[in-house]
DNA sequence: AAATTATTTCAGTGCTTATTGAAATATATC
DNA sequence: GATATATTTCAATAAGCACTGAAATAATTT
């Protein structure tokens, strides 16, 4: 992945409904879910659905089919994939150590460090 | 990480100049690096350097320290750790695997797969 | 303390974005 | 073929964004 479609990617994400859409889809599976059942789950109005679907979509998030009067749209593993990779890669150093909370490389440092709690789900 | 904090994080990378700083700081390391260094790197004005900063400060991404009278920036690893993985866990639905090209559960698929080219660095 | 260097703050501007309501298109059912 | 269902298109609007130029702040050098 390039970084004009690293940076379409990170766009379509960047949204509160349609960080919702995505990870909906991507819950739904490989058959996807038809149109209106998502402005249910996420009680949008149709328009500013198709709205949200179109730039998940230019950004390669997302796929379209017909089917009867439904519009059915799944997600598209691959580009997240490619993004995270993307991400992994060009803003971790290539190294994902160098993300780690703790430096490794270098001369020792102090060793105590303010402890990580878990989280609540969201 | 939670949702709010993600979608800071991807809004502040979503949008090109930033990626850029962003980059610049991880590849400069923990130490950081001046603003006036990253204004000429990037040919950024000061001030519309400091309105990314500022964005991408606010999203947890970077710290500052004075030093004489510099502004030292860095990247915060961390928090790009964080997101990579809320997106793996929240947009692969909690597996990697699935944002892998191929399926593999259910009935076998052909073995082959499409060679994963070396990509041009931007 | 005046001048220089580094960076931020502020006000203004044009552009993009998310949302809404109304109308249009497309498929299915009666 | 008329009606109902599913979704998209279009036009309008309000809010936010990225950038610019000018002025302000802060630290250093002379």
């Amino acid at each position: 992945m390039k970084k004009p479609d690293a940076l379409a990617a990170l766009a379509a994400l960047a949204q509160d409904n349609r960080l919702d859409v995505f990870r909906l889809l991507v819950e739904a599976g490989r058959d996807g879910m038809p149109a209106g059942a998502v402005a249910d789950a996420l009680k949008l109005a149709p328009n500013t659905l198709t709205f949200h679907f179109d730039r998940l979509r230019d950004a390669g998030l997302l796929t379209v089919r017909r089917e009867g009067r439904s519009m059915i749209y799944a997600a598209r593993y691959e580009t997240m994939n490619a993004l995270i990779a993307y991400l992994t890669e060009n803003c971790c150093g290539g190294r994902p150590e160098v993300c780690l909370p703790v430096k490794v490389q270098g001369a020792p440092t102090r060793k105590t460090r303010k402890v990580q709690r878990a989280e609540p789900v969201s």
